[in-house]
DNA sequence: TTGAAAGCGATACCAC
DNA sequence: GTGGTATCGCTTTCAA
């Protein structure tokens, strides 16, 4: 069933058919008319392929995140959601890559192979080789999140330096003075994760401005580990009154770990971070957090790439987001019950 | 950068160039490591549109789940990445499609245009049209999940009447009587997911045959409806002294409406239900479940449609699971401590 | 307003 | 062991 046997069965030629189909001639309404006719009766639709290769475009976008083993994060689960649905009020396909670097086969497949007009990639190292080759290359990519030299970039990030340092503060306020930082797994850190370096750098600084006593550490992204990371907070600084937290998938274990050290959230012990407002709400008490806005960047994303592949040559764009701290019910004053200080002071 | 210019590059023919990468027809090495080099130094890759056209397949697949608003489930994720991961193992891309229906345009763009030799169908109905559509038109598609007919079906499901009993008999066991259920939405079940008519099914008959007294609730898939249903149940019946949930993302909200009433888990109140393994674990207690072994499923799945892509003709293969409960914390036997039969007795 | 034919970039059959 | 060429299904220029 191709363009050709359509054009029999209405008795016009080819290219007819297909200019009644692209609308980039006038075809009389007759002929018109006729076309969609035989098109309806046989339910033909042109073969994407073809049509991809005549072009020179796939009407297909990439998503690049790195393969997770089992340890998908929700926010990663909501990036991938409303990126696609964003694609597809535009017409393209989303075509999921799990690569970690530049060289991993599905990366290559995607890009080299050209099966993608443009990409998008998550889960962006300061120093990321995807993104290098992509932009050496001059292929139109979209991150989520920043390199180190984001400026010919084009991105939709999150300011995790002010985020970071906006937990500090509220919890400051409070008048915590002895503060743990969890964040994502060495592992990643080490190579380069944008949030666990930003993350980190902005804590760091806005505890040191005011002068508060901190710890970190890198946890697991799992529930397990963020157990038995808040017992090594415990252990190392018994007195620790509240922790600012980058690991979602981690929350649930540092909830635990805080009920099994008898310290009672909000009361004893505040717990603050970055996450997305659904996973922040799944858990007792609900976390007060900054909230990572995933869809809207998500959207956001597809909303740049489908701009950059529409005009090639205009200048880069990028949307750097910084959501406030929605007040919910895990942080409180440090004065109302601080019952292990009472019985270690 | 095609293969013509490599041919010319090289000194050969175009079809030389194409046997020398296919390995479809013996070419001398000498020959193979001229073509090897020029294609080398160019970063040559053969163009993914002008192969599909000419070998009538894609090496893509189509993963097509319901647009979910904001109500993806961790399971789906688990799902979707192991879709993915395993598609890559087999050289495949996986186009994602949030589809509900037939009729979506995303749908009909994917397997219409032939963008992909097969799919995976997630979220699967009792009755469901994109099933019926595929089955007809004799497509090559793998279900997550079973259709009322399954028998002419490629899938990988689980028996969810199954795990449903299982958890009854569990409860049954620990000497539970009055014991709710906590299904997915009304609108799900109304619009014929399988997961939520077959685990009532199993859940209702299961009780029947125990004697138990029991009640069945609907559930949004979010905490706060979560919360509001254990506020129903407790409402309709303060003995209540049990739960089965089939609704992963509605568990924190359950635990939060439990702790609110005062009921603590397991000691008061047992809690079990289906529930991919690596959110059981988040909460506190951790949940004493059937785990759902998404990630196995997924690569089931792809395992399927490559075997029914290689060899179209065979027969109708499908794999049902029934995993065993896991035990963890969150239930206990009914006599511990009903703090509220007693009072109420 | 329409048709014929030359691409797009591969594959694979037919010759030699 | 290698080359020439028709073919996949569509788009688009050129001609009428």
């Amino acid at each position: 069933m191709n363009i050709g046997e359509i054009a029999k069965r209405a008795g016009v030629s080819r290219s007819t058919v297909s200019y009644a189909l692209s609308r980039k001639r006038t075809v009389s309404d007759e002929t018109r008319a006729k076309i969609q006719r035989v098109i309806d009766e046989l339910g033909y639709r042109p073969n994407a392929s073809a049509r991809a290769l005549a072009n020179g475009r796939t009407n297909a976008i990439a998503l690049v995140f790195p393969p997770a083993g089992d340890h998908y994060t929700g926010m990663q689960l909501d990036f991938i959601g409303s990126v696609v649905e964003a694609a597809a009020t535009f017409d393209y396909d989303v075509l999921l890559s799990p690569s970690g670097v530049d060289s991993d086969r599905s990366f290559q497949r995607l890009l080299g192979e050209r099966r993608v007009d443009g990409a998008i990639l998550m889960e962006i190292r300061l120093q990321d080789d995807r993104v290098d080759h992509l932009f050496t290359e001059n292929f139109p990519a979209v991150c989520i999140g920043r390199t180190a030299r984001p400026e010919a970039d084009w991105w939709v990030g999150l300011d995790h330096t002010a985020l970071a340092a906006a937990c500090v503060q509220h919890l400051a306020d409070l008048g915590h003075r002895k503060v743990a930082f969890v964040n994502r797994p060495e592992r990643l850190l080490r190579a380069g994760y944008e949030s666990a370096h930003r993350g980190l750098d902005g804590f760091t600084k806005a505890a040191a401005e005011r002068g508060l006593s901190v710890r970190t550490y890198n946890c697991g992204d799992d529930a397990s580990s963020g157990q038995a990371c808040v017992e090594r907070i415990l252990h190392d600084d018994p007195a620790t009154t509240a922790l600012v937290t980058l690991n979602e998938a981690a929350l649930g274990g540092l909830y635990r770990g805080l009920a099994h050290a008898g310290r009672h959230v909000p009361r004893d012990f505040s717990v603050t971070g970055v996450a997305a407002a659904r996973w922040a709400e799944t858990v007792t008490p609900q976390l007060t957090a900054a909230d990572v806005p995933a869809s809207q960047m998500g959207r956001l994303a597809v909303e740049l790439l489908v701009e950059r592949l529409d005009r090639p040559d205009g200048p880069p764009r990028h949307h750097l987001l910084a959501p406030s701290i929605s007040l919910r019910a895990s942080t409180g004053p440090v004065g109302t019950a601080p019952s292990v200080l009472r019985r270690s002071g």
